[in-house]
DNA sequence: AGCACGCCGACT
DNA sequence: GTCGGCGTGCTC
């Protein structure tokens, strides 16, 4: 009998669906969750034992590990976390694990990490490429090459042959700064009556370690942040880690700032848009269980936690919790998901909570926590709706003489106006008067939109713009080119006709980014714009103190699409952009202008009666068998070549086996049938409650192999109907 | 994700 | 006749 070697099972972070067997070379201890390097066909990769075993002589030759990497290793929790992750969106296991290691450079030794700084030598020919690298260089930060490299947009060629030049001089990296622990008694507010009770029954949620999921559901202005402040509190002094999930990070420094006063140190922050230098930081701070708080975008739930003991997620309706590239996974989801199997507590916190959530409260699943308004105002401010079936409006116009008349009374008296249109750029759509012929996209079945600011049309779906034609591209007429309908650009337009003395600030994503947009937000809040026009972007949480009316111009908009949380979202959207008026001490109210004033939606809209809607829409989704009611299952096919591709997606819709309960219905024109001129179809799968979704569809998927330019996509609980 | 191995068009 | 295009499939 021959000795037994010992053998690692080593997951790795690519499109693999199990670990690979390595040998452990004598002498090197390796235990399940530690990062490694091993070889792989020619080249050499990071991954994660995901188990140790042994055999005896098999005849299989094992290549080895080849190190073993400084950083403290993958939790259980968290392993389990990746592997549930895999069986729940049908995705392989490295695929997953690739959302930890996204940061290779932690996984280096610290102490082994180079980097260039200006050297003193000019290099012999100034090419474009090294200006730009010497440039960027020349910011004064270390850079190692890789980011050097990705920063000045060269290869990494360029940047090793300035450093042997002398161009470019190579230092060691300064240790990274090391994130402070929390001083929980920095910044307490005070609490009122009901925000104690509130935040003493997250504190009994928190202390009893057992993977429980509260729904703070109350009014914006009621004070949410405080009291999960406090459940943070909890956490913290419990000696864990804690996370706060954003739906968006890119406007939150403000927000930001509070939680570091909160808690009297630096809060570490995730998010796409992350130097790699403070990426490997942040990544490593959390690793060794040094970083105590992090505020991040829904990736954060990723990185490699050690000692998690409460995740909150702010505005958990949001849509932005649902990735759709990639593993198309929803943090939401996945953050109680983690907190059952990591045994800590979730918060969900919301001033219009998702169907899923309340249900789940229906259920017994989920315990709530409701908090009113501070100051004793109602939901919603004072809402009317305005009937444009019975309004006239002169072409080219879209705000009715009720709302002209409130926005020029409301300018008069000196407060603010906001007109919500939830749609960028100056027209969506651009027709040929002569020959009747509509711009689109070459790449994609949409119609391109005209942004008049920017005097480009753009495409939203793949990002394509050109100049807008003096001519008709189709039949060559000159000056025949008509937009059609309204973006925030042209009532803007309109709104300077009609208000030429206000003082307007133009709030779309498009427009105003970084400091711009916050220089706008300021203003806004001191009162230097008094009319203020904004897509979805006016509905995120910004503090507007003396904005006493709301004018939502086009109601119906979001309702249109096919998406059956349509009107769940136009909810949030509508209460969340009414709710922005009369947060100040004057009183708010909001007026609506709808082409369906019979509308379940908007009749409870006006009556402020949250309630009536949910139960309404909630009877809806139980008769269809909708989520949260039923399950669904998207799968998206595409290819090049359209007839390939419906054939294809019939061939996969015949291959679905027979399933009680679950049905599959499609293949159809996906909601845009091009995106980057790939056609693409759509299959529905819809399921009961009851029945095993993800073993119906690996069973069917397992034998699906797309060839050529086809793919398939499967979107477990889709959210963005695309 | 790489990278090698494969089979069809424009070149010395 | 080769060089190389990138489609397909494998890596412990």
């Amino acid at each position: 009998m021959e000795n037994p070697i010992r053998i690692a099972e080593v997951l790795l972070p690519l499109a693999l669906g199990q670990a690979y067997s390595y040998a452990i070379p004598d002498g090197m201890e390796l235990a399940a969750g530690d990062f490694v390097e091993v070889p792989l066909g020619t080249r050499s990769y990071f991954g994660c034992v995901w188990e140790v075993g042994q055999s005896f002589g098999t005849n299989m030759k094992l290549r080895a590990v080849t190190r073993k990497c400084d950083a403290p290793g993958l939790s259980a929790t968290h392993r389990k976390f990746m592997e549930w992750l895999s069986a729940y969106y049908l995705e392989p296991k490295g695929n997953c694990l690739r959302m930890v290691m996204r940061v290779p450079a932690a996984l280096d030794d610290p102490r082994m990490q180079m980097a260039w700084v200006l050297g003193d030598i000019k290099p012999a020919k100034l090419t474009p490429q090294r200006a730009r690298v010497l440039e960027v260089a020349g910011q004064g930060f270390a850079m190692k090459t890789s980011e050097l490299a990705e920063a000045a947009g060269v290869g990494a060629s360029v940047v090793k042959a300035l450093g042997a030049q002398g161009a470019l001089k190579e230092v060691a990296l300064p240790p990274h700064q090391k994130f402070a622990a929390p001083d929980l008694n920095a910044g307490g507010f005070a609490l009122n009556g009901d925000q104690q009770a509130a935040a003493q029954a997250l504190r009994q949620v928190v202390a009893g370690r057992d993977g429980k999921v509260v729904l703070l559901d109350g009014v914006t202005g009621s004070g949410k942040t405080e009291v999960y402040f406090e459940a943070m509190a909890a956490s913290l002094a419990a000696g864990r880690q804690v996370l706060l999930l954003l739906p968006e990070i890119a406007l939150t420094a403000p927000f930001i700032a509070r939680v570091e006063r909160r808690f009297g140190c630096e809060a570490a922050q995730w998010h796409s848009d992350l130097r790699p230098r403070e990426r490997e930081r942040v990544w490593r701070g959390v690793a060794s269980g040094e970083a105590r708080i992090v505020v991040g975008a829904r990736s954060a739930l990723f990185l490699p936690w050690v000692n998690l003991g409460l995740i909150v997620v702010d505005e958990e309706h949001e849509n932005a919790y649902k990735q759709d590239e990639g593993v198309p996974y929803h943090a939401r989801d996945m953050a109680v998901l983690y907190g059952s199997l990591g045994k800590f507590p979730v918060v969900l916190s919301s001033a219009t909570p998702s169907l899923e959530s309340l249900m789940n409260v229906d259920r017994g699943r989920y315990s709530t926590v409701k908090l009113k308004d501070r100051h004793g105002r109602p939901e919603l401010p004072e809402t009317r709706l305005i009937d444009m079936t019975a309004e006239k409006l002169e072409p080219g116009t879209w705000l009715s003489p009720q709302l002209r008349e409130a926005t020029a009374l409301t300018l008069q008296a000196g407060d603010q106006a906001l007109l919500f249109l939830n749609r960028r750029g100056f027209a969506p759509l651009t027709l040929c008067r002569a020959c009747g012929h509509r711009l689109n996209c070459p790449d994609c079945a949409a119609a391109m939109v005209e942004h008049r600011f920017r005097k480009i049309l753009q495409c939203h779906h793949c990002g394509h713009q050109e100049p807008v034609p003096q001519a008709c591209p189709s039949c060559g007429e000159a000056g025949k080119l008509t937009p059609v309908g309204p973006g925030i650009e042209r009532l803007a337009e309109e709104a300077a006709q009609l208000f030429p003395e206000a003082r307007m600030a133009i709030l779309s994503s498009d427009l105003a980014r970084g400091q711009m947009l916050r220089d706008t937000l300021r203003g806004i809040e001191e009162g230097e714009f008094n009319l203020i026009l904004g897509t979805q972007l006016v509905a995120k949480g910004h503090h507007f103190p003396h904005l006493t009316l709301v004018g939502v111009v086009d109601a119906d908009l979001a309702l249109e699409s096919s998406d059956p949380r349509a009107g769940e979202r136009t909810w949030a959207l509508l209460a969340q952009v009414a709710g922005r008026s009369g947060r100040g001490e004057k009183p708010g109210r909001a007026l609506v202008q709808t082409y369906l004033p019979q509308h379940p939606l908007m009749k409870a809209l006006a009556r402020g009666d949250r309630d009536a809607y949910l139960n309404g829409e909630k009877q809806i989704r139980e008769v269809a068998g909708l989520p949260p009611a039923g399950r669904l299952a998207g799968l998206v096919i595409s290819g090049k070549d359209a007839n390939e591709t419906q054939r294809f997606a019939r061939d996969v819709a015949l291959a679905a086996p027979p399933a009680e309960g679950i049905s599959v219905l499609g293949p159809a024109p996906a909601p845009i049938a091009m995106v980057r001129g790939r056609h693409r179809m759509r299959l529905l799968v819809k399921a009961r409650r009851d029945v095993n979704l993800q073993a119906f569809l690996g069973a069917w998927l397992k034998d699906v192999k797309p060839k050529g330019s086809l793919a398939l996509q499967l979107d477990v609980d889709p959210y963005n109907f695309l």
